[in-house]
DNA sequence: TAGATGCATCAATCATTCTTGATATATGCT
DNA sequence: AGCATATATCAAGAATGATTGATGCATCTA
């Protein structure tokens, strides 16, 4: 019985995020934010930068290695990702950490499924 | 028993398209492809286009009177668009009617599934 | 504490992209 | 044919973004 009752909570919580996230998917606040993702995306190398991260965390030295790209390249590229809420990091020691954030990754994702939905839709026509 | 065989054919057809789509997606072709999608989408006023798109078919007299933004820009980023595969047009008479590309939307969001995967990996710490 | 390492920041230069207004092309109407 | 309408293209200037090399700031090690 409590079993069951979680379930239904959970599916609750469920719901009351997807409402969420279609609320602010439809606002100008969420274009914003899909703006501020895609831009950091749409640049080779912060999309190779992306590429490596896709494997797991890495530090700035590691993504220098891979790479072979200069440090100052590797740090402005990755603040314009970070600034765009695509990554986050975290220090250790003299190094710090790099992934990718999976929640705005989702929510570029579930823009990207609302666009798909009712774009097939013919024009009215121009007469 | 034909029917069967039928569903069988389905879901070898959609297997197939999914392994070419995986292995699209791993090379550099893939990402060049990508990179042209964001680059295109990644604009404030492109994401409008796009957005209003996302309801149907339009021509440029309609994205001009929904948007107020000059024709001479509005043909130039949906060229920009275009190019990039993200939407598709179709004359009729005196009239371009855009569209977006679906095809090209569910690759992005395949692309964008792929690299929430693995990221979580931990780094092997730097020492 | 002095030096080394990992990373961030900055200013100047360089490159790409966007805007604007004018002009070109193509279709349809009379 | 002649004109109006819908859209595309172009060249010049404006704006934005990226690269480079140098410097700064922590953190670790000896």
């Amino acid at each position: 019985m409590h079993l069951l009752l979680l379930i239904v909570i959970g599916i609750l919580v469920k719901l009351k995020h997807c409402s969420w996230t279609d609320e602010l998917m439809s606002t100008g606040v969420a274009n914003e934010k899909a703006i501020d993702s895609l831009k950091a995306l749409a640049e080779p190398i912060r999309l190779e930068i992306i590429e490596s991260l896709s494997s797991g965390e890495k530090c700035v030295c590691d993504l220098m290695e891979e790479t072979g790209l200069a440090q100052s390249k590797i740090s402005f590229h990755l603040k314009v990702l970070k600034e765009a809420g695509v990554i986050t990091d975290r220090q250790s020691g003299r190094w710090v950490y790099y992934q990718l954030d999976t929640r705005t990754l989702k929510s570029l994702q579930n823009w990207i499924k609302r666009l798909r939905k009712g774009c097939k839709n013919e024009a009215s026509s121009c007469e």
